[in-house]
RNA sequence: GCCCCCAUCGUCUAGAGGCCUAGGACACGGCCCUUUCAAGGCCGAGACAGGGAUUCGAAUUCCCUUGGGGGCACCA
């Protein structure tokens, strides 16, 4: 049988790390096995549904490059199929109607909890004789349906990643509403009548929903089907080992891509959350589905290391070819686009280097090439010192058309100068670029320009005249 | 309160009884190279939560403790 597999979030937000991961293994795991990859949104709560949550998925996804095979399938737009399957079960005596109001339950429940019981459904509308079931209906209460647990109901799960886990679940759940009175269908409920219909062989989902899982195998036994394979990945952690919070910083994928991280990388690190591979951790997409395998998936919650992230993505950086990298910059450079596109190309690959994010490069260059040079007090000394070179080296500049062959032009200032080596070439530097660091001199200076540059030089002798 | 999961360097992890004086990566410190570096190279510091048990031998198996996390809804 072949696999098949579901990312199904929700739409109340935008995606994150989190949900991602998720996203990303099911992914991987479908690929790795030949297998379908199925997207199903998960919009039965229409209070925390939002359309632009909706369509952010889909980018998101589709960013990533993380295709679906089939969907997105809406839950919204299968009502009658869980509305049908909670009457089957109503009909089977699997399920009964409970009349109790939001506001009834809500206060036993506080009560539960002060007198230090667990806060369960009493089951009290299970008892309810059909006389009182039609005479309350009659009265137009409303009714929610509740599923009636068996009294003796005890499962064994194989999870893939934790291996042998044992519920029992009279010690979990009371009887558990499946259809909501408004006719929408519970969590619960709706992914296994799902998962089932759908025919889901692996459910690859958070460690938050192991404690569901018992709940959903009720259903499945109920359904007299077999239920999937499960797989319950650990949770991402933030720094302090509590659960992730937007104080750690960029946590939505749109918040990564805006910051200019590449969907290689983020696809990458996320990756690494949990799994590892055997040598090299810097992966393409193809190579993770090469060799992930979900078995090798550590239980052990991890932490969300923004450091590695952004090293991670600067070795993607690194690794693209170079239309491809001005391509990905693009959105990012602003009035950058208007300048040619082979100087830009070149000056982008100049700087590449110390780019972690895509909108470190729009930065680089205009600290290097672009803003005038503000040269630091702190180097005068060094300027003071290497004025011969700065001067020789220009008069030679002054006379040189072609820039490429700018390294015999050193060559032959060092000579006339006397003046070599860091003494010589640092000082320079500091003219012509500003910094005490930067792209290799034979490179930059061609991007800059003679003009430019002999302008810079000039202002740096007359700075170290002050 | 009840149920479930987890536990190796600061972080991500390798490790499925002897190959472990515990390996790699990020971050950190130092050195080297280089005209400079945020690059590269080399080196360093840094961990098996604690206690029992099994075994000739345990990071690896079992139990307990402790710590962390998740869940117990007419949310997903």
């Amino acid at each position: 049988m072949s696999v098949r597999v579901r990312f199904a979030p929700s739409p109340s937000g935008s995606l994150h790390v989190g949900n991602v991961r998720t996203a990303l293994f099911n992914w991987l795991f479908a690929r790795k096995n030949k297998g379908v990859f199925i997207l199903r949104i998960e919009d039965t709560d229409v209070e925390r549904t939002f359309y632009s949550a909706y369509q952010g998925i889909l980018e998101d996804l589709s960013w990533l490059g993380l295709n679906w095979d089939e969907g997105p399938y809406r839950q919204s737009e299968r009502l009658d199929i869980y509305k049908s399957y909670a009457i089957r079960f109503l009909e089977e005596g699997l399920a009964y109607k409970c009349f109790c109001s939001p506001e009834e339950l809500e206060r036993e429940r506080e009560k539960a909890i002060k007198e230090g019981r667990p806060p369960r459904y009493s089951g009290k509308c299970a008892n309810l004789s059909p006389e009182e079931v039609s005479r309350l209906e009659a009265k137009g209460i409303s009714y929610s349906i509740r599923f009636k647990i068996p009294k003796d109901a005890y499962f064994v799960v194989d999870d893939i990643i934790r291996g042998r886990i044992e519920f029992d679940v009279n010690a979990i759940t009371g009887d558990f509403i499946i259809l909501r009175s408004d006719g929408m269908p519970t969590y619960n409920f709706a992914v296994v009548i799902d998962d089932y219909l759908m025919k889901i062989t692996h459910v690859i989902r958070g460690e938050d929903h192991l404690s569901n899982t018992p709940r959903q195998l009720l259903i499945y036994k109920a359904l007299g089907v077999e239920p999937p394979r499960f797989a319950h990945l650990p949770m991402i952690v933030g720094s302090d080992r509590s659960k992730l919070s937007k104080r750690e910083g960029s946590l939505s994928i749109k918040e990564l891509r805006e910051q200019g991280f590449l969907p290689e990388g983020v696809v990458n690190y996320l990756a690494l959350l949990g799994w590892s591979p055997k040598g090299e951790e810097i992966k393409t997409l193809d190579e993770l589905v090469e060799e992930f395998s979900l078995e090798e998936v550590s239980p052990s919650p991890s932490a969300y290391d923004p450091a590695k992230l952004r090293w991670i993505n600067r070795q993607h950086i690194l690794r693209l070819d170079e239309e491809k990298l001005l391509e990905y910059a693009k959105p990012f450079l602003g009035d950058l686009n208007n300048y040619p596109k082979d100087w830009l190309l070149k000056a982008i690959v100049s700087i590449r280097e110390y780019a972690e994010t895509l909108s470190d490069i729009p930065r680089y260059i205009e600290k290097y090439y672009l803003s005038d040079i503000n040269l630091d007090k702190s180097y005068k000394e060094e300027l003071i010192l290497g004025k011969k070179a700065i001067e020789t080296f220009l008069n030679l500049l002054r006379e040189t058309e072609d820039l490429s062959v700018i390294d015999n032009v050193f060559k032959e200032a060092i000579k006339i100068s006397g003046v070599k080596g860091r003494r010589f070439y640092h000082p320079i530097r500091l003219a012509i670029t500003g910094y005490e660091s930067g792209p290799e001199l034979v490179e930059f200076i061609p991007i800059l320009g003679k003009d430019r540059c002999i302008e810079r030089l000039e202002r740096a002798l007359k700075f170290l005249e002050e």
